[in-house]
Parts: structure tokens; sequence; C-alpha cells
RNA sequence: GCUCGGAUGGUGGAAUUGGUAGACACGUUGGACUUAAAAUCCAAUGAUCAGCAACGGUCGUGCGGGUUCAAGUCCCGCUCCGAGUACCA
């Protein structure tokens, strides 16, 4: 009876559905345990050979569990937030939610016919509102917590509130915003409303900031790193500009030292954990004050020129002097009294703030006057936003309406002359650089400093003849990614301020350089440069003849920097000449201490995330705004779902594509959404956030909503938690390392500290899964003509490679020329050049993709081979964790083996087993397999287990073995790797039920017991023959035995041995 | 640049962690069956030298050294390939 495995596949398929053999039971006396894939995104390519892999690993350990008394789950479902979706809704206007759908069914499809033990009773999709409901609860939580650094733990908002009002801030140890003040409880009792909500967003572990990013003009939206190429946009070749912008973040940076504490004890792979480690990158240090001794012409004291511009300025002047050149009717008949000086102060008009231009502004006492025009709320909400920006500047904003100006003009001159004289000038102490530094021990050896061009000092402190210069620089260095500034080593850019700063210890001057290897991102965007001890310091003061003096003692540094800690003496120092790197640390610091100039300090380079996305496709934040200030929209009304938009696009403002929605403001009277036309603050209907939230939000939780998928009381019931705990096996791929896999720990750990999941971490062991890359095909062209030289005859010939598709290619590498000619028009009449009357094709091992058609797909494999072959090849690949080409033609072997191993069963054409008694020989391979097959698969090595089921086979059929003593075991051994053929086998073998729980065999030590050796016998380390010994015998006695051999005898040709080793149970070898 | 991973036949990969290098497959070659092909089965297959013959010799795990009776495996110094990256002060 031949192998039927499309019938057997489909067949047990529609069992185990039927039947749902994989439902996992929340409650059960057997032991449990979670297996979970990486949430996967439905991509509308569906799902290539690589995709499976992980899942196929996945299901051999969940089926490998159920077997061993486990009560598995192992569930399924769709992280389906996401780009594409919405690029192909721009692109086709069709709804993002259908594209989702439909690809999800093919997804659902490929899974299936592979034969997967998910639970699909308890599927989640990121983007229903059931789901994202409790995505938005979990970011209200967050809102509604700060950090305790002295519980070391997230709390209650309404704990702080409570600490405020009785003891003011003073004494709290949160973890909050750099620029909080101080304030008494009697203070903070009688701050306004408003007032206690700006500083409460300070602390709140998701809160609003700006944040800088790159900003694409032309597309209307924020790019990562990698879609920025050369300063333009991948897509469309448009300018990027870095732009500050106000976006909801997440305080993770609170979580930074437990995250690292705490994934010492994760049994995930040590590359990765090396890489969370690196992200979260704690150094010790000290943070320490350079003064500012020169700002030029007298501007010490916090009083900018009158440049005050951001990093777009050049992109923004041009515009700003359109406007001065057509003011309107208002701004006309305000400047004629302004300009004048009539006030006493001098105003500009239509002037460059940060990213702003502003109507008028007074600089001298940061005062700045805006007309407005017609008055719509939407508007209203983005003053309120400019307003608190350069607030923060250290500008006050007044505003007047068009009317009040031309009809009062003398009012509003009252109004802004009041405000001028009620400007004081802030006290300030001495201004400074700080910088960080973890090598507080080499601060004498600091002989400039550098800091980001972005740096906010750099403006103030420029001289007058370096002005242009740093412009320049500054203009050259906002275009290129911080990723190209990375890469980009080997040039050396920079340019001096004309400023200097005071060394804080020994009261020198120090020059201050601005340069783009500094990044403004990290730290305080400003270092003290060491040349003698930093590689980078050193080439910056290399290339600008600086000065490099030599701090450590008995060290050549004329060719490069010193970066060593350890047993180094400190030397030209003063005090902490002699001192090792430890001591003078610890001494570094206690003097800047001492002078007020700096302080110890551990630096995390982890940043906040940003939790904002300026897209459709994702959640909607639960958020409101009154007077620019979020509100949360009660738990009781999620979810707040997605509006319809009639585009996928920003709108011509600029604003996130929810902006075009035009049933999107809320009514918090009614608590509902309501149309825009309605908005108005007095009948307390507000705007909503126009912002969704980004892909990792849904990734962030999803795998406690498995364990108690539909409750809709809870994310998850705290009975399901409590049995399910975490993820006691995830398989994935090493992209995650820093992205989802720190974003989950994260508010797996914000969960837990709120007392809302039982666990502090949600992965405890972790494997990641290798690619699998593609087998591209390439054919040559001669160049300049359309012909095709085969791969054996091109030698120095000029060619052009070309992929073709892999469908076109035989296992021998052999091109169908016919169906190349076909594939496309211009090869229809392409020639060719054979050699031996064929056309060789190239090989080139890539990524798989559909640009290279070099894609298999698993459905084709299926039809042709069955389910059970794909997923048994799969893993006879390799290491589960490398990477490893496909190719299709190596999988005769694992398919020849299932069929192979089907023939056991049957005799010609019936199922044949006999119940008599095994050999030992037959016995000793079971076990031997029992016993490879098992360690294999509890260390992940499916690929050997592969081949010991193939030697296993192998050996049956040589013993032609019948007996089910042998075969029904075999079965259940194999059933994790095979399930569909293992089904049938076991129902053959006379079970009524599924194979799926049946108990795994026990391997039997006294079946493999060998009395006698094969022992290698080798002359100075080489072996030359073989000896059978029994295994009892003792060194002695197989020296003997071996030395009698003649082999040996010819081996030494007469030589007397100068030495024989013998290793029992190993080896022999005679040296001589 | 930094961090991490890797390199073994024509190909994918094994190798009990220092003890027979190349398991198991693919491919290739030869043979059987067949009118033929496919399928199936059998045999050979790291390179090289020698030979009528073999339980023959030599070389061989990216390169150069070293430790050891014995090294793919351990140590030192490189080369190349891949992945990540936020120049982390």
């Amino acid at each position: 009876m031949s192998y039927h495995f499309n019938e057997i596949e489909a067949k047990w398929q529609k069992y185990w559905a039927e039947n749902q053999t994989f439902k996992a039971k929340n409650k059960s006396d057997l032991p449990k345990f979670y297996v979970l894939d990486m949430f996967p995104y439905p991509s509308g390519a569906g799902l290539h050979v690589g995709h499976p892999l992980g899942y196929i690993a996945s299901d051999i350990y969940a089926r490998f569990k159920r077997h061993k008394g486990f009560n598995v789950l192992h569930p399924q479902g769709y992280d389906s937030f996401g780009l594409p979706a919405e690029q192909y809704a721009i692109q086709t206007g069709q709804h993002p939610a259908i594209t989702t759908e439909d690809n999800i069914k093919r997804y659902r499809q490929q899974l299936d016919q592979i034969g997967f033990s998910f639970d699909w009773s308890r599927e989640v999709r990121t983007s229903e509102p059931d789901y994202y409901r409790w995505t938005q609860w979990i970011f209200i939580q967050l809102f509604d917590s700060w950090y305790d650094k002295t519980e070391d733990k997230a709390r209650a908002i309404s704990d702080l509130e409570l600490l405020f009002s009785s003891e003011g801030n003073t004494n709290v140890n949160a973890v909050c915003d750099d620029e909080v003040e101080f304030f008494s409880a009697d203070e903070w009792n009688a701050f306004s409303s408003e007032e206690k909500q700006q500083i409460l967003l300070k602390y709140r572990l998701t809160y609003l900031a700006e944040t800088e990013v790159n900003w694409c003009p032309e597309l209307g939206t924020v790019l990562a790193n990698d879609e920025i190429v050369n300063g333009v946009s991948e897509r469309g070749g448009f300018t990027v500009v870095r732009k500050k912008m106000t976006q909801w973040s997440m305080r993770i940076s609170a979580y930074a030292q437990r995250l690292l504490d705490d994934s010492e004890a994760l049994d995930w792979p040590q590359p990765l954990k090396d890489s969370q480690t690196n992200w979260i990158g704690r150094s010790k240090g000290a943070l320490v004050k350079f003064p500012i001794l020169t700002f030029p012409e007298g501007k010490g004291n916090s009083k900018p020129g009158y440049m005050t511009g951001g990093n777009n300025s050049h992109l923004l002047l041009e515009k700003a002097k359109k406007m001065r050149d057509n003011p309107t009717d208002a701004e006309k008949i305000l400047w004629q009294q302004l300009k004048t000086k009539k006030l006493g102060s001098k105003f500009r008009q239509q002037h460059l703030i940060a990213d702003f231009i502003v109507d008028f502004v007074c600089l001298s006492k940061k005062l700045v006057v805006e007309v407005d025009g017609g008055i719509h709320l939407s508007q209203e909400e983005k003053d309120m936003e400019r307003s608190r920006i350069l607030n923060d500047l250290g500008f006050k904003v007044i505003r007047f309406k068009n009317e009040e100006v031309i009809g009062n003009i003398d009012s509003v001159l009252k109004q802004i002359e009041n405000e001028l004289s009620n400007y004081q000038v802030s006290p300030q102490g001495v201004r400074g650089i700080d910088v960080f530094t973890t090598r507080p021990d080499t601060i004498f050896g600091v002989s400039f400093m550098t800091l980001a061009p972005e740096h906010e000092l750099v403006q103030e402190i420029t001289s007058s003849e370096q002005k242009e210069a740093v412009s320049a620089y500054i203009e050259k260095s906002a275009k290129r990614s911080e990723r190209e500034r990375m890469a980009d080593v080997k040039t050396i850019s920079g340019v001096f301020t004309g400023a200097y700063a005071i060394h804080p210890l020994s009261g020198e001057k120090i020059p201050v350089w601005i340069g783009d290897y500094v990044l403004a991102g990290y730290g305080t965007g400003a270092v003290m440069s060491v040349p003698c001890g930093d590689q980078r310091d050193y080439d910056f003061a290399k290339h600008f003849s600086l000065p490099i003096p030599n701090i450590f003692e008995g060290i050549d540094i004329s060719d490069e920097a010193y970066a060593e800690k350890d047993g180094t003496k400190i030397a030209n120092s003063d005090f902490l000449s002699g001192l090792s790197y430890k001591e003078a640390t610890q001494k570094a610091i206690d003097a800047l201490e001492a002078v007020n100039a700096g302080k110890g300090k551990i630096n995390y380079r982890l940043r906040d995330a940003v939790f904002s996305r300026q897209r459709y496709w994702g959640e909607p934040f639960p958020v409101y705004y009154v007077n620019g200030l979020p509100q949360m929209i009660a738990e009781e009304h999620l979810p707040l779902k997605l509006p319809e938009v009639e585009k996928y696009l920003p709108t011509e403002e600029g604003e996130p594509p929810l902006g075009r929605a035009t049933t999107w403001a809320w009514d918090s009277n009614k608590n509902e959404i309501v149309s825009n036309e309605l908005l108005d603050a007095s009948k307390n209907i507000y705007p909503l956030e126009l912002n969704t939230m980004p892909g990792w939000a849904g990734s962030s939780w999803y795998f406690f909503r498995y364990m108690d998928a539909d409750n809709e009381e809870r994310f998850a019931s705290e009975v399901a938690q409590k049995y399910w705990e975490n993820v006691d096996l995830y398989i994935g791929g090493s992209e995650h390392a820093t992205g989802h896999l720190l974003y989950s720990r994260f508010w797996t750990k914000f969960l837990y500290d709120r007392g809302m999941v039982t666990v502090k971490e949600p992965f405890k062991k972790l494997i990641n899964q290798g690619m699998i890359l593609g087998m591209s095909a390439m054919v040559y062209r001669i160049e300049g003509e359309n012909t095709f030289i085969s791969k054996g005859l091109i030698e120095g010939r000029s060619v052009q490679p070309i992929h073709a598709d892999v469908a076109m290619i035989n296992s021998s590498d052999e091109l169908d020329i016919e169906a190349f000619k076909n594939w496309r028009p211009e090869f229809a009449d392409a020639k060719f050049i054979l050699e031996n009357e064929k056309y060789i094709v190239g090989r080139e091992v890539e990524k798989m993709s559909k640009s290279k058609y070099n894609v298999v797909s698993p459905d084709e494999i299926c039809s042709q081979y069955g389910a059970d072959t794909l997923r048994m090849y799969e893993m006879f690949l390799g290491p589960l964790e490398q990477a490893k080409p496909w190719n299709t033609a190596g999988i005769t072997g694992v398919h020849n083996f299932l069929k192979k191993m089907w023939k056991l069963y049957h005799n010609d054409e019936v199922f044949a087993v006999s119940e008599e008694k095994a050999s030992a020989d037959s016995l000793k391979t079971l076990h031997k397999t029992i016993k490879k097959v098992t360690e294999d698969i509890e260390e992940f090595s499916f690929n050997t287990s592969v081949s010991t089921f193939m030697i296993c086979v192998n050996e049956l059929t040589a013993q032609k073995c019948d007996q089910r003593e042998v075969l029904e075991p075999l079965a259940i051994l194999i059933a994790p790797y095979a399930p569909h053929i293992a089904e049938e086998l076991w129902s053959k073998l006379g079970h009524d039920s599924s194979i799926t729980t049946a108990e795994y065999p026990v391997f039997e030590e006294k079946y493999v017991v060998e009395s006698t050796k094969d022992y290698p016998i080798s002359f100075n380390g080489k072996m030359r023959f073989i000896m059978e010994l029994p295994l009892e015998l003792g060194k002695d006695e197989i020296e003997k035995a071996v030395m009698a051999d003649e082999r040996t005898l010819k081996q030494l040709d007469g030589r007397a041995p100068k030495k024989v080793i013998v290793v029992p149970g190993k080896i022999v070898n005679i040296v001589g």
C-alpha cells in the first residue's frame, strides 16, 4: 500500500479541527507548558518556506510536551496593525481592514496545511477592537502611574498627588523629566487644575514630550533611520529634516536597571542578552559642569542672539520673508506701532523661533505677540501646543484677534506694554556646559570640548567671527541622519565656536568646538574631550591640530589614544597624579563635588521610547485634549474605535491621517464620539488625539491575552494568569532582540508593579531561529547583446548577471530555455550560448524575496511531497539557530525516508504488523533512537534527530523488523515531527483516539548495552586499524592484546614503541 | 567604527566537547529492472600518488604559529563572510 500523503494529511487536519484536539484547558491537574511563536504580521505576499521554520520547531516541542503529559498552551494570532496594509490603502484606497482580513485568510490556510497543533480558539488580532480596547486600557494604566525610585516600582498617580498635597515634591524620589521645579505642599494646593496636570505629566510613565524626529515634509510623515538614504527619503527621494515634534513617550528608562538585572536569570541566547545589555548601556561616571568663559558680545545671561531659529531655519527663512512681504491688515497696523520702538523695546516681525515663525517678538523681554485670523477650534489646539513650546523656551506668548488690533489698537498696545514691564530676568547661576564622562580620572587630560551641532548652547556661545562657519556646519549636519553620522567614521569634521569654557579643577581655558561625532540625543549632547584617552577625541585633535596632553605614566600616545583602564597610572594631573584608574575616579568625583562642579552618576543609554505614529492603521489613543492638556477616556467607554477617513494620507496641513476624520471629537458628557462640527469647549466637546500607537503596542502584551482570550471583563483573568504564568518557550527571529523583547519585558514589569500580572518576566526560555535563505539563479547576459552565456563559458567576458525565476531551473542547475523566453517579453528573442547543449545557471545565496525570484512557497512543497516531508526537511536542513540556504532538490531524501518508514508497517499493499517478540537488534535500534531523539528535542537539535530517524528506519528495514513492540513506540517518537503519518499509522495499529497524548516511550539502558568496543588503534595520532576488544578489559590487558596483533607489528616494522597510551573504552595510541 | 555570530567534501550538514574527521542526506558516476522513461533497488564517491591487486602511501576542517601521546574542538595572532547598531563619552 503506497503512502498517499495528500489524503492522509487532509484527513487528519480535518479530524484535529473537528475534535479541537489541541484546545488547551485553563483548568487542569496536569503541569502546564506554554509554547509561543513570535507574533506574525500577515503580509500580502503569504508565507514562503522560511516563515514556518520556527513554527515547526515550536510545534515539535509542543507536541513532544503533550506526549510527556503536559497541558500545553500553543496559540497563534496576528499582529495585524501595520504599515504594509496602510501603504496598500494609500495606493488603492482599499480599507486596510479588508486587506488585512484577506491576508489573514490566506495565512491561516497556509498554516493549516502544515499541520500545526495551534489552539485556534484563542486566536487574537491586534486590530480588532475587542483586543485593542485592552491595549488602550494598558496605556491608561501607564498614564495613571509614576515610578517611585525608593520603592523601585511603579505606583498609582493618585499616590503622587497625595504626596504633593502633603509635602510638595522636594522629597519625592521619582523618575521624571529633567526640568521639574520644586514646590511646597501649599504651592501645590494653590496650583490650578491645569498647572497640576502640567506637572503630573512630567511624572507619568507615558507622557507628552518633544522628540527629535526625521521629518519628511513631502510625505508628511516621520521616517525611521533606515528609510533615509543619503539624507533623502528612500521612497520618493524627498528632503528629510530633523524636527522637534510633540509625541507620546514611554518612560522605559525608569526600568533600565531592572531590565538589566533580571535579564541575567533568563534562559535566552547569550548574544541576545548581550545586545539588550548594550542597548540599555549602563555606564558609571560623573556629570561635570564646565563654566562658559566667554559669551560673545556680552550675552552672558541667557539672552540669545537674534538667531533663535531651530535646525531647519534655512528652510523656514524663505517662508518668513514671504510672510513679511505679505502682512495681513491687522499685522500691518500693529507693525507700524511696534517698529518705531514706541514702547521702548525692539520688536522683530515674522521671526523664527525654533521651528515656528512668530508674528512679533521682543527678544530682550522674551515676549511673543501673535495676531490670529479667523478662529477654528483645531487651530486653537495647535496654537496651544505652539505656546507651550515657546513657553518652554522662555518666551511668553500673548495673542490678539484681528478685530482687536484693527478696532482697538490702543488697548492692544497697552496690554503689550504691561507685559513688557512685567518681564523679569530670571535668576541664573553660572551657565556652563554639562557633560557626562565615564572617565572622570582623565579630567586633567581635557584639551577641548565638543558639542553636538544641535546643542542648545551653540547659537548662544558662537563668536561673531565663527558664526558663518558654525551655521554652515549645522546646516550640513542637520541633513545627515544619525545612522549616516555613525557609519562614517573616516571623515572628521567640526568647527570651532570661538568660545571657551573653564576647566572646573585647573581653571584653564578650554576651547569649545562642535562636531557631529557627538550626538545630541545621548547624555547631555556634549563631551569633555580627552584626546590621549579616547580615539575619537584623539583623531579630532590630530585633525585640527589641537593639543594632546599625555596624562598616563609611561604610555606612548604618539600614534593612538590609550583607552585601557586597568594597570594605568595617572600622571600630570595635579592631585590625581600617581593614582590608579579606580582611585583617581573616586578622588576626581570628590573634588568636583567639593567645588560644586559635578557629581558621580550612573548613566543609561536607553532612551524613552516614542509611542506616537502619524499613521492611520494603528490603535487610536484613548485621549482627548482640554486646553491642550491630554485627558483619558474612562475605561468603561473603551474601545475607542478607529474612525473612517476618505483617504489614508496625512492632511494638507501635515496632520496625521486621523485629521481627515470628520467624526472624531469627544463628547465628554455623553461619552461618545461625535462629529467635529460639534467641537465646542463650552459644551464639553473636545478634539481627540490624531496620532495612533506604534506596532509594538499590541505585541507587548499579547502573550497574556492568549491565556484568557475571550475575557470581556479583564485583559486576562487572575485565575488564568496564575495557572499559565508566562511563556515557557518562545521562538522567533533575532531581529526583535532590542525592540519587541525589551518593550514586552518593560510592560510586563509595569503590569507586575501595579498588581495586574503575577510574573516579572514574560518569556522564560527563548530560541532564535535562523533565516532560511533563497538560492537565486543567475543567467549571464553578454554586455550590450541579448545573448545569454552558460556559466561555465563566461571566462573573461564581461557579462551582466540577471535573476531568473528559480521555478525555471531543474535540480542540475539547468535552465528551461523555453520557459525563460516566455517569462518576459524582452527575453523572447534572446540567444543562448550553451555548454554540452545545456544552459547552466549560477547560484547565489540571498534573502528570499520576490524581487530576486528565489521565493519557494510551502504550498507547492505540501502538494508535491506533503506537510510531513516539509516539516522534517525544514528541520533536516541544519541547526535551528543558524541561517541556511533552501534547496528544494534535497527534499527527496526526507520524502524517501517517510516512504521507507511507511513500508515498515506494510507488507506490499496491506498493513502488516506482527505481535511477536522483536529481535534484540531491533530493540537496540529502537532504544538507541529513543535516547538520541529525546536528547535532541530537549536541546533543540532537530536536524540531528531527523538523521537519527533515518538511521533507525534504515536499520529496521535491514532487520526486516515488523513487530508492534518496536513499531508502535516508533510512531509516537516521530509524531511530533511528522504528525499526519504518525496518526494514520497509530489508527492502523488499532487505536481509536489521536496519538497526540499517547505516552512517550521510555528509554531502557538494558537494550543498548554493549560487551565489546571497536578500538581505533592509532600510531603517532593517526588511526591505522580497528580492533574489537571486550569492554571489560583493563588498560594493561588492552595494551597486551594490541601489541600482540600482527597489524601492530607490521606498523611498527621492528621499531620499539616509546610510549603506549590506552584510554579504556575510547582509544589506543602508540607513539614511536 | 563598535557588538555578536560564522568558516568542515561538488552541496546542506555530523562529530559523544580533546580521542576513528566527513554520520545522515542531496548531487554525481556506474550497474540492475524496463522496448524506453519515470519510479525503485544495488554499488562507488574528500583530494592526491602508486598499483594487476590492498586491511597501501601522502595531504586534508579559512590562514600563520603554539600546547598535547592526540586538535575541527584549547591558547595566541590574522583573513574573509554574515547579522545588529542609537559614534553611548
